[in-house]
DNA sequence: GCGTTTTCTGAAAGCGCTTTCAGCATAGCA
DNA sequence: TGCTATGCTGAAAGCGCTTTCAGAAAACGC
């Protein structure tokens, strides 16, 4: 027996079927949908019948379009597939939630599009808000919907200077100056790779400085052979420690980026029989879930992202209430302290 | 100096400021900027350069009205943050990519509306069809929608009985029964422990039937004892685990139900100081990037889950462009043996 | 040179909704 | 009883766009 599964045509049932069959306007229809007036109780219970039988689901982009309001905000990213996505993502829908907000999630990878008038896939034609992701947008259109006054949140970068779009890092520094301490002081080492993040990426730039500061502080030198590139990733920082064990360079620690290197420097390490944290100590950033479970158990910084996430969203939220959020959050991160890094041996 | 902030009002341009600015009708101003009817040279001219000083952008809630798309594809999800949540999306993101499609994503949390008639918060009302995730809409709504003939395509469930919805899940059976094989033929192991995954999962209970029968085929008993709730998640594993061992259970296997519970299970283990594979042999199923840094490397089935994300939404895209794609892809599984199985130790 | 295409353009009708405005009862008040 | 509030409802305009339709102008055919 055939099913059938022919695609039924029948239209989806609009304002006007809900009015005709209710025996009412289309005004009324929309006073019960919204409650924006009110209606006597046997007209609404009429209403409520035909929406029922029809099955009838208001048509969102008619309404965002009478409204001029999208109730959706966006979320811009670089790319998807980044390990601390997900908690920041979680922490951008809790805020969310309670709320009549949507959430328009974009993973650009930067494709540029031929017509010079269609810009982002995402922006004040789709979106009352958004967050963006550093690295996401480009300045001239970041600064292009900042004139126009589209409200805004900045995730882990700093708007340009004459811009003030809020937005939300972690204290970069401060963590930095912990784990590079612990290593130093604690650990005694001196030999210290800097694993780099991806070139023009904000955190990373102010990893890197306040890395050099702090080495300068406690008076260790910077070797310019132990800073090597990377791209808070693990292969790339796996290959990065290979090539730095290669070319014989003598190392004690490494300061790996994230996490996601982090795992990428022990794998290297191991390969080459390198012992962790007898021969080098190793510390990430981030402290993503499964850093624990590394071997060994990984030292490293603690970054709320998903309160980072929270956070913007909230800013964003508030600033489309018509609010002034405060315009920088730098969220505190926490040295946690494990095993790679030399101490609590069992 | 008091940087000027106010938000200018200067609404947004419309097609008409543009038509108004380049001297020609609304009419002419869309055929430019669709390409849908030839306009001469100079007249297109104009427009551009009109556009380009308006710094015009169309609304794009007004375009989906006019021609009843939104070009845009939903994808809902019951929940975010799960592991494999990232590969997954990056799939789908792959397969959209080259087409105008947006992705609009939802992480539901099943918070009931008690408005009757505003259902999904993803819908026929804003996405031209949709990815549902296993667990992110009940079951009345899916039939609805499917009635109405609104593109879906499942993932990780196989849809009830009377719908044609296609859907793309993994071939949990194969996989299970090679995992178990490996543990019984291979190590002789036998009295293994089964992590369930959350009641009503799908995939959950599609791979405790497979281990059910593979464990008869191969003449093990399966002991009631020995199999418990889980939830795909670390810590539930963990307290799984821990209380087997404080029942004094005698064990020598685990098959985790994931990759994350998995290392929950290990760290149960390696605090109870069982050693592993030695004392108990530990696999998964998943394969996430973790999975081979953790101690020791695991043993687990590995699923194509950014593959599963591609395929369904290809799916959808030919669902869309009015194809009738394959109604079911069951996705290979692999056996990727490391060492906590017992194989391979050094 | 005149009808006939062909090319380009604008007016206007919608898409499905919200919202103002006015209208009509009915209720309240004197 | 007449008057103004009050409560409820519908007509109609409009949100910003696409798309038919028809008209004007230019190009073509003979």
């Amino acid at each position: 027996m055939i099913h059938n599964d022919q695609r039924k045509p029948r239209p989806r049932p609009t304002i006007s079927d809900v009015a005709r069959l209710a025996g009412v306007s289309i005004s009324t229809v929309s006073r019960v949908l919204n409650d924006t007036a009110p209606v006597s109780p046997e007209v609404e219970q009429r209403v409520l019948q035909a929406i029922e039988m029809l099955n009838y689901t208001p048509h969102l982009a008619a309404r965002n379009l009478a409204v001029r309001k999208t109730e959706t905000i966006g979320l811009l990213l670089p790319e998807v597939g980044n390990n601390f996505f997900a908690p920041l993502l979680r922490g951008v829908e809790n805020a969310i939630r309670p709320t009549e907000y949507q959430l328009l999630v974009h993973a650009s990878l930067r494709v540029p599009d031929p017509a010079p008038w269609r810009h982002s896939p995402i922006g004040e034609h789709n979106a009352d808000g958004m967050l963006v992701f550093v690295n996401s947008m480009d300045q001239a259109e970041l600064l292009r919907n900042y004139e126009r006054g589209f409200p805004m949140v900045l995730l882990f970068f700093t708007p340009p200077s004459n811009a003030r779009i809020p937005y939300v890092g972690f204290d970069n520094t401060t963590g930095l100056c912990q784990v590079v301490e612990h290593l130093v002081q604690v650990h005694g080492r001196r030999r210290i790779v800097y694993l780099r993040g991806p070139v023009g990426n904000f955190d990373s730039e102010e990893r890197e400085a306040a890395f050099r500061q702090t080495m300068e502080r406690l008076g260790v030198p910077v070797y310019p052979e132990l800073v090597a590139r990377g791209n808070y990733s693990s292969i790339s920082a796996e290959q990065a420690i290979q090539e730095l064990i290669e070319r014989g360079v003598d190392f004690d620690a490494v300061f790996a980026g994230d996490d996601d290197a982090a795992t990428g420097v022990l794998a290297a390490l191991r390969r080459n029989g390198r012992s962790v944290p007898e021969d080098v100590a190793v510390v990430g950033f981030d402290d993503i879930p499964f850093s624990v479970h590394l071997n060994p158990p990984l030292t490293t910084v603690h970054a709320p992202v998903e309160q980072a996430g929270y956070v913007a969203a909230s800013k964003l939220l508030s600033l489309l209430a018509g609010e002034t959020p405060e315009l920088a959050t730098r969220l505190p991160v926490e040295l946690v302290i494990r095993q790679s890094c030399g101490c609590n041996r069992t």
